[in-house]
DNA sequence: ATATTATGATAGTAATACTATTATTTTTGC
DNA sequence: GCAAAAATAATAGTATTACTATCATAATAT
């Protein structure tokens, strides 16, 4: 009895739940970023799909839209009609990405009353690996979080970012590391960097998990130790505190 | 008569001494990220004193040797022939970055044998904004600064990484990493993830730069506040000790 | 003074990053 | 079931990029 109760709940905790949510959740993204949405059509939610998996294949700089529309059996001058150009659809996919990694976050921490155990399953959640793709939507996030370990940093790292920041483009972004922020802020409310803290680990999330897959000899994360492991390390020595104590 | 000898030592600390030994070093790059050594001309000193102002002016992405050299009333196949193209030229720049910027780290720490006093001035001397340019070569190391906290990154992500390290492409870079690990490690022996702290901070500086100046709501680094002032906080707080202490 | 080397000028190619126009499907509303 | 509307495909065209190749000329070294 009492396995079949726990195996349930690891059901629930695990997947169920947290998956239907998922699926039945349309991101709110800037609509800037695109010219007709790619989620009200087949061929929008083909795109976006073939898009990333062409990506992840070949790289953002010799990606273009030409090579897309040949993987989808599709032309060059359609998918001009859902996105601008491939700037903007990188912008697009991490928004996607980040708005995804805010609801995980929002889910897995809101129901935590504990501030130390709230910021713990943050950083947890933030750092941690996307293993499975558990969703039956058009988009793989384990290979979405791959693209934007390589690709996110060339979305601002631009003579345009203050107007594409003007514009909202990375506020889901923006959103989420104040989140984290104002949960570094509840944990030590005295401590004085708490946003520099925050940009830092989801910036550093990212570096290390490069780092662990193109320069071992730099990092001290791999098989064994996770990102997750270290920035959490790092977070509650940083507050002189421990996660549960 | 102690005032103009405090006046003196300040002087060689601040200047002379540095300077000149700066002037009169030749960073020692990787020979295949040039075709010909761009230091063995006049023309190559030209292409990267001009390569540099304009990388800054027009960003990366939007570099072309047409336009470098249009601005240096040179021929666009005379740049060729010192770069084979504009990744390798940034990949030039970016050793010649942290090769001086090396310099000034080993200058300013190998007499100090206190190792907080040595790691609190490494993280100084790393994080520091580069103010003023007091050189008299070709390169300058201001603007140069600002191109690496926007481009560096643009140099390591993309599907060549891999092969280009295997070059030895950033191994000036991976050397500055790994004597900042060993100078932490030196401070706290146990510490478990001296690497990933010592990328993390290397990565870091450049990232609260960048955020200072176009996403300030996402960092407590402004006019008061510098990133070395951040992190060798963060430091001596993960390390559980005081610079001086 | 001449051979060598460096630089400049010109031309050319394939690919990129689009825009514009027109044709053909597909969808939908009645 | 049909016409109108909307979506997609096909084609063509432009300016720019990222080169390569060749040849001419200028600077320099012996």
């Amino acid at each position: 009895m009492i396995v079949i109760l726990l195996f349930l709940q690891f059901l629930i905790s695990k997947s169920s739940i947290m998956d239907r949510l998922m699926q039945s959740i349309k991101m709110d993204i800037n609509e800037k970023l695109y010219v007709k949405d790619p989620e009200s059509s087949t061929l929008g939610k083909k795109i976006v799909e073939q898009g990333i998996l062409l990506i992840y294949e070949i790289g953002f700089e010799c990606f273009t839209f030409k090579k897309l529309g040949t993987k989808i059996g599709s032309n060059e001058s359609s998918i001009y009609r859902y996105f601008e150009n491939k700037h903007k659809m990188l912008l697009y996919l991490a928004s996607w990405y980040w708005g995804w990694t805010e609801y995980k976050l929002v889910f897995a921490t809101h129901s935590i009353s504990d501030s130390k155990e709230k910021l713990n399953k943050a950083v947890e959640i933030l750092a941690q690996t996307v293993k499975e793709d558990k969703s039956f939507t058009h988009v793989n996030e384990v290979l979405l979080n791959k693209i934007v370990i390589s690709e996110y940093s060339k979305s601002y790292l631009t003579k345009e970012v203050d107007n594409e920041n003007k514009e909202g483009y990375f506020t889901i972004y923006k959103r989420l590391v104040d989140r984290l922020s104002e949960m570094i802020a509840a944990v030590d409310p005295k401590y004085p960097y708490p946003l520099s803290l925050a940009s830092m680990v989801m910036e550093g999330t990212l570096h290390q998990f490069f780092l662990k897959e193109h320069f071992p000899a730099l990092t001290n994360c791999n098989d064994k130790v996770t990102p997750a492991e270290y920035f959490v390390d790092l977070i509650f020595r940083t507050l002189k505190t421990k996660p549960n104590g």
